[in-house]
DNA sequence: TATTGTTATACTCTATAACTATA
DNA sequence: TATAGTTATAGAGTATAACAATA
């Protein structure tokens, strides 16, 4: 496609642009746009992390979930109640060790989860709608191959974990 | 490369992944492990995109940083605050309009920002490191198609903008 | 003593709104 | 009256540390 590289080279905002920054503003974008969209169910992108996780690994209790999220349990407590209290999450003591709280989702949570599930697909194909179809399967696959590189795998997220610090410093 | 394909297969980490989570992880780490980079010098991502710019559009005043940028003057003045305490901005009152401030580098500015633009190359030749040449000038020519598609430009950022509300109701 | 989960708390980031000074 | 910039303030989000219950 001459065309197509002709005109990225007249067109200066599509001239060669630097991965990391790029990464980062489409990242940002998909993940706020995306927000945006799941938030008139009262959940947030976080929320969801939690809920699938919930839904593929039924009965494991908060430290394995924080675990592999990739939280602190502090933070996973609240983000937790925020989803007991909405009736979408479900806490129950183990009998065999009642430290633990076994976690699972209600019927209402995996309606739920089902319904955003199908906006998030959606979401991807918007995303994708620029390109065409073997682009996207392009771009997916060498996405996928950094993230597998980088130790980025579909349940943990790095927005999880320990933010910056000190770049407030002197 | 059939062998690739067979390797994607069997993998299942590397299985058919959500482009919107990809980006999304893709971009925080990058956006996370950029900002440890440069953490050193007392600035992060946001500030570094000031320095870009201003050293780009020298003695232009605030608001068209801002209005450039994406982001509130309120929020705008916090971060020049802390760039013109370090010595590496001036702000100086225009003499036809004494209510704007002209912006630019210090020569200590420039020179910080010059050992930044060498950590960014590196940072970004590290990112793609793990593809081909070829393959990462197709994952840059992608991701800068879908980029100019959502109007994100190598200036602005949507993190500089306004940021999600109401997920927490009810 | 160690572990699971929780609470208390503090700090960073970001936005809104009110304000100052110019125009 | 309107605009450039600033300050005050409040609200998310996130982490650390101390704590209670259980093992």
């Amino acid at each position: 496609m001459p065309a197509e590289k002709q005109k990225l080279r007249e067109n200066p905002i599509v001239t060669r642009r630097a991965l990391g920054l790029l990464l980062s503003q489409l990242g940002t974008h998909a993940a706020l746009s995306f927000g945006r969209k799941i938030a008139g169910f009262g959940i947030s992108p976080p929320h969801l992390g939690m809920l699938r996780w919930i839904h593929a690994n039924e009965g494991k209790n908060q430290r394995e979930l924080a675990s592999h999220l990739g939280m602190v349990p502090s933070r996973l407590v609240i983000l937790l109640d925020e989803l007991e209290a909405k009736g979408l999450v479900a806490r129950a003591r183990s009998l065999e060790d009642r430290r633990s709280q076994h976690l699972q989702l209600t019927r209402k949570g995996i309606q739920l989860l089902e319904k955003v599930e199908r906006i998030a697909t959606a979401h991807d194909e918007e995303l994708g709608s620029s390109l065409t179809a073997a682009e996207r399967e392009t771009l997916i696959e060498l996405c996928a191959k950094l993230a597998a590189h980088r130790g980025l795998t579909p349940d943990g997220h790095p927005g999880y974990g320990k933010r910056l610090a000190a770049s407030r410093s002197t």
